[in-house]
RNA sequence: GCGCCCGUAGCUCAGCCGGAUAGAGCGUCGGACUUCUAAUCCGAGGGUCGGGGGUUCGAAUCCCUCCGGGCGCGCCA
């Protein structure tokens, strides 16, 4: 990367600077792209902070250009305004650039050396007791982006869906299904006061009872209830799965909460805290002593009549997932969760874990609206807005954009008549746009018979500024994949994508493509093949398609 | 009361790991299609970056404080 090249070149001049007396040493070295053309290439801002308390900034950064060495790369350095050590790169890395991004089969941007880190990223992990919201569908959108992203990144990533397919939940559920059941066959029964209202249970109910028939109508309740959860459970899972993949959203690992209790998991790792002097017994249940490790207070892992917590089924999953040999786990909760994190990193250190390997981020809330009017989304309320009803309505292309131009920070006003409304203005299209209309030009120019070979092509034709601005865009693709990678936020890659399309529109406006002047066809032609591959790298990452033609 | 998140253009939001003149989309107003795709482009208008204080050569960005909004503070998940 060029930064990389650079970082030597200044880096030589600052031990020499220090060699000298000019600075005391050498201040951490970067760099940034200046927001404007004239301030150049690269940036750095190392003379204002080695000048720190010497007075002039600028004496030292004029110092620094004195001692640069001699290299190819650095085609003008300026000092600029309080300090700053403006570089002007040669065109060359540019061409450098076009001729690596025009291959798909580089991976262009990705990282090079793979890391040996292995990330597991848990997301949606929804309860399996009903249909896939548009809230998960915000997590699916965002973890499956940043799980891409961290793979291109060079991490080793596991996406994972836990499924919380133990518990009271689940038992209300099928509690929930056999009313509706019974009543199907003539007996009276009713759903529990905080059982599933939903409409889609009695669907389901029904659905059931057309495969098993009335087998199930005298047996005992408890029986009854168990097999009913049983099928209930398997059907919403497949309808999860399906409902997750039609929203591109694939997952590595399926983890059934089930498999720890039955295989004694959870009990183990209740006695582990209990080897390290964390677990206590009070008033009849078993405690956590997490207040120790930085939590509020102490939780309960065994309640009173024996069933473990949240918690334990939690304590043992971390250690299931550190025994599979990650050395890092990301998962993705709602931001209504975010008291529950203190004790998940207690429980990490408690057990030895690297509390920084275990990191929790909360997506913020999506308050759902419909037409102005806030719709509280709640399985068991019944009223919940699928998100198999919004990718019928928007497509998925759309509603994945519009989660992932938001911050996971940002709290999302989802109203889904508006985003029905806005869908065609949706700038997910603009990229889009820009992607078929590149195939359209490398289609034209086929039939005219040019053909485009990037290797050959002399770019140093390519001196319009529309045409640098687009290198120089294309070239930032490097850096945003593993900046984007290490703040764990996609949105940056959808503004990167945004602001590459426009820049593309932009050359597209100013630099007709097929003329009669082979030479700079052929240099525009590798422009433009770059631009498709990197616009398709970048919403491949998003999970967002890349259209030939719109 | 305590904890976490948010407050930036009319609306929805980027930017926040301190940098140079704060951005995008939508909406509004005015322009551009015999042209490689007008799902586009060009231009205009629109801002006390919630208020105040501090740190710094430099603060939307870091710290403190206040105000406003959301979420959470169970032997629920």
């Amino acid at each position: 990367m060029i930064t990389e090249t650079l970082a030597q070149i200044v880096t030589t001049a600052l031990e020499s600077a220090v060699a000298d007396g000019v600075i005391d040493a050498a201040p951490i070295l970067s760099f940034e792209r200046p927001k404007r053309r004239e301030h150049g290439d690269w940036a750095t801002n190392v003379a204002l902070v080695a000048g720190k308390g010497r007075g002039a900034p600028r004496d030292v950064a004029a110092a620094l250009v004195d001692r640069l060495p001699p290299n190819d790369v650095i085609e003008k350095v300026e000092v600029a305004g309080p300090g700053f050590l403006n570089f002007y790169l040669s065109p060359v890395w540019l061409h450098d650039v076009v001729r690596r991004a025009s291959d798909p089969s580089q991976r262009f941007g990705w990282a090079k050396r793979h890391s040996k880190e292995k990330v597991n990223v848990e997301f949606v992990s929804a309860n399996p007791t009903g249909p896939i919201n548009v809230v998960s569908g915000r997590h699916a959108a965002v973890g499956g982006a940043l799980a891409s992203i961290l793979e291109a990144a060079g991490y080793d990533v596991t996406r994972e869906f836990y499924l919380n397919d133990a518990g009271r939940q689940l038992l209300l559920f099928g509690e929930s299904i056999a009313a509706h059941y019974l009543r199907r066959y003539g007996v009276e029964a009713s759903v529990p006061d905080d059982g599933y209202q939903g409409e889609y249970v009695k669907e389901l109910a029904e659905k059931i009872a057309a495969d098993i028939g009335d087998r199930l109508v005298s047996v005992p309740a408890e029986q009854r209830i168990e097999e009913l959860t049983g099928i209930g459970l398997a059907v919403m899972r497949v309808d999860m799965e399906r409902s997750l993949e039609r929203f591109r959203t694939t997952y590595d690992v399926w983890f059934s909460e089930r498999t720890l209790h039955e295989t004694g998991k959870i009990a183990e790792g209740v006695e582990r805290l209990r080897q390290k002097g964390l677990v206590e017994e009070r008033d009849g249940a078993t405690w956590f002593l997490s207040e120790r490790l930085g939590d509020d207070k102490d939780r309960v892992l065994i309640r009173g009549n024996g069933v473990p917590t949240y918690l334990a089924a939690d304590v043992a999953y971390l250690t299931a997932k550190f025994d599979r040999g990650f050395d890092r786990l990301i998962y993705l909760w709602g931001a209504d969760h975010h008291g529950t994190v203190a004790r998940l990193k207690a429980a990490t250190e408690a057990l030895g874990y690297d509390r920084e390997a275990v990191e929790v981020k909360l997506v913020q809330i999506v308050t759902l609206k419909r037409g102005g009017e806030t719709v509280k989304a709640s399985k068991r309320g019944g009223v919940l807005v699928e998100l198999d009803e919004l990718v019928d309505e928007v497509g998925v292309d759309a509603a994945r954009y519009t989660f992932l131009t938001r911050s996971i920070d940002a709290p999302i006003e989802f109203d889904i008549e508006a985003v029905k409304q806005q869908a065609p203005d949706n700038p997910v299209y603009y990229v889009q746009y820009a992607h078929a209309r590149i195939c359209s030009i490398l289609r034209k120019a086929q039939e005219q018979g040019h053909q485009v070979d990037v290797a050959s092509a002399d770019l140093s034709l390519l001196v319009h500024p529309s045409e640098d601005d687009l290198m120089r865009k294309l070239a930032t693709y490097e850096e945003v994949i593993p900046e984007t990678a290490a703040l764990r936020a996609p949105q940056r890659m959808t503004r990167f994508v945004e602001e590459l399309a426009s820049t593309f529109s932009a050359f597209y406006r100013d630099c007709k493509v097929v003329t009669d002047d082979d030479a700079l066809t052929a240099a525009r032609l590798s422009l433009c093949v770059a631009t498709k591959s990197v616009v398709a790298s970048a919403l491949g990452l998003l999970g967002v398609s890349a259209p030939e033609s719109m």
